[in-house]
DNA sequence: CTTAATCCCTATTGACTCGGTAGAGTTTTG
DNA sequence: CAAAACTCTACCGAGTCAATAGGGATTAAG
């Protein structure tokens, strides 16, 4: 499951690249656009800043935007961020690869190569989504309402 | 990722897998197989037990054995009584649906969409893996070597 | 029928994470 | 300089995780 912070990261960026990649937008309409507590939403943000996936403008005016266009944005960059790795054990994991502390034989484990199918599994479907092609499913629906 | 707990499971599923589906096995002689401490898989047969994936005999000559055989016990039935839902999120989850406590409209959720992908794309391989496709595998690993 | 072996169940523990709040600091603009 | 905005660190209560502990219940054997 995700954590309520990842959801709302989710939620959060996705208020973000309706509003335009380009015109910052200050926390606080986005926490109000995207429904998460204001004060949480300021760490979020820090965090995305931090891995480019936004960026910000400090000072009068200041606020929020996308760090990349919304197209370059899949929704495995910003779970990975808010909520860690995508595979289900550390030796299966493209971006946080460890091995197991109890491993005994990773190139025999019969487990792991199970864990390494799911992971490859659901790392097409999230990498291959992007905040832009949410967009494009959110208006379809709201047109078809 | 899988919880400690899960990785345990399935370990000391597989060895009363290997160790031949009717004969009961004492937990201390799974425990050791499994490298899992002892006590603490007493907790996780028994929580098995409960959803009958394994059963037990009590008392001298006790022990542990699969509740059904192995080709039918799948990884994700495992990983689901372990650590709960396959799915990213509540809404999306097969086994234990409920709505998003702060979603509007999840007809309309693009985010809702990705997740749902995403929980397809995992259970179509956890489902479909199973102990016994594990033992095949294991086996083939350990004559190559 | 007693005893030892085994599973069954509940409680406790220390470390950590989660979700959120608080408040002072820094930067920019009018 | 003052107001408006982001930045950073600390803190908090509740819960989860990974065990450990220690009886209780049940069965087989002697």
């Amino acid at each position: 499951m995700l954590s309520q912070k990842g959801r709302y990261a989710l939620r959060a960026l996705l208020v973000l690249a309706e509003h335009g990649p380009h015109e910052p937008m200050m926390i606080s309409e986005i926490a109000e656009k995207a429904r998460v507590p204001r004060k949480f939403l300021e760490q979020i943000l820090l965090d995305l800043k931090r891995r480019g996936i936004v960026r910000s403008l400090r000072g009068r005016q200041g606020g929020y935007m996308l760090g990349r266009t919304p197209k370059e944005i899949s929704f495995a960059d910003i779970i990975r961020q808010t909520d860690g790795p995508l595979a289900l054990s550390p030796c299966v994991s493209a971006t946080a690869y460890h091995r197991c502390r109890d491993c005994t034989d990773e190139a025999s484990c019969a487990i792991r190569k199970v864990l390494l199918a799911a992971r490859d599994a659901t790392a097409s479907v999230l990498e291959s989504q992007t905040l832009a092609s949410a967009m494009v499913s959110s208006r379809r629906s709201r047109r078809a309402a």
